[in-house]
DNA sequence: AAACTAGTCAACCGCTAGTCA
DNA sequence: GTGACTAGCGGTTGACTAGTT
């Protein structure tokens, strides 16, 4: 196939930086007669500009939804989370923040974080550390360093190395660090709900001062699930108590009032039991018609939370104590 | 003050996927 | 099925600015 050159050879169509009065050609036109069309705007729009520049103008400068100004702390974190997830597909992280373009997270990336991650030690590329022997061992295997770049990168910026290490040895199984391996390992696949539900329920872990509010599952399909369903969480929050209805906390990675917590409760059972073991015929049901996914997932997770209960966990604090700092991604949700 | 360097970011380039005749 | 065309994506470039020597 002999591909046609974007723009016309023609002399004439100028390049570089665009004045105001293109600009505002550009804006008048498009108010007027929609987006698309682009080979032939510039024609219709008296610009002399190809229709792809007029394209990239419009969409990463002029259009009046998009957010200028540097960006914001939450912002930052979200690119990190999404980077983790996604990769350089900018576009797909640019859908995770409304009112930033493409062009410009990719741009705050490579200036910025990138920066920022190799100044902490972390290859930018594959996310693992650049210091030998700190990545493979602390990461069990499809968990790589990823998901702790998040939470080194995405606490404190001022913190320096020393105590940036610390926090990530301290927080041990964090709630944040806990929904992040989630969010990230599952974003992909499972209903959104399931996973706010999860969020919801307040996970099984602990949290630090350091925590990140980052976490982002993504995909537009995972966000298009019905409303109807019932969360993880609510479903967890109804099965019976343990076998035989006593609910105890003999492991030491929990706090007192962590009894309460359904997935908590799972975290502590030492059968490897996977999550329908909890769940009634009905609401198991109910999760398998909620996502094509969600059996995979359950049991995907169970094998999740097993590597969650072997890590050593120094401070504990119960996640629902935290709350707050869910509602945030509950509303990214939203 | 001039030259140089590094950082930033708008814009461009080349490519691919999707659509349609 | 094929080819032309369009829109969009990700990587790269280069102009501009700020800081340093």
């Amino acid at each position: 196939m002999v591909r046609t050159p974007c723009c016309k050879a023609e002399l004439g169509l100028k390049k570089g930086a665009w004045t105001p009065e293109e600009d505002q050609k550009l804006i008048c036109y498009l108010n007027r007669h929609g987006e698309g069309g682009w080979r032939t705007l510039p024609e219709k729009a008296g610009l002399k500009r190809c229709g792809k520049s007029c394209r990239l103008r419009w969409a990463n400068y002029l259009r009046p939804d998009i957010k200028r100004g540097e960006f914001t702390e939450d912002e930052e974190r979200s690119i990190i989370s999404l980077h983790a997830l996604h990769g350089n597909k900018w576009s797909a992280i640019a859908r995770g923040l409304p009112g930033r373009t493409d062009n410009e997270i990719k741009n705050y990336w490579n200036t910025h974080i990138k920066k920022r991650l190799i100044r902490k030690g972390v290859d930018p590329v594959t996310q693992n550390s650049l210091i030998s022997g700190r990545g493979k061992s602390e990461n069990p295997p499809g968990f790589p360093q990823k998901q702790k770049v998040i939470q080194t990168i995405t606490s404190d910026d001022d913190l320096d190395d020393e105590k940036v290490n610390n926090n990530n040895k301290k927080s041990g199984v964090s709630s944040a660090r806990f929904l992040n391996r989630v969010a990230n390992r599952f974003g992909k696949i499972i209903n959104h709900s399931v996973l706010s539900g999860i969020i919801g329920s307040g996970g099984p872990l602990t949290t630090t001062t350091t925590s990140t509010t980052s976490v982002t599952v993504d995909s537009e399909s995972d966000k298009s699930t019905s409303s109807s369903f019932t969360p993880t969480s609510n479903l967890l929050c109804q099965m019976p108590v343990h076998d035989n209805g006593n609910v105890t906390s003999s492991s030491s990675t929990f706090s007192d009032s962590s009894v309460n917590d359904p997935l908590l409760m799972y975290c502590d059972n030492k059968d490897n039991m996977g999550f329908s073991r909890f769940l009634s015929d009905e609401d198991f049901m109910m999760l398998e018609e909620s996502s094509i996914e969600n059996t995979e997932f359950m049991k995907e997770l169970t094998r999740f939370l097993e590597e969650d209960e072997n890590d050593v966990v120094d401070e504990v604090t119960p996640v629902y104590e935290y709350q707050d700092i869910f509602q945030e991604i509950d509303h990214y949700f939203a």
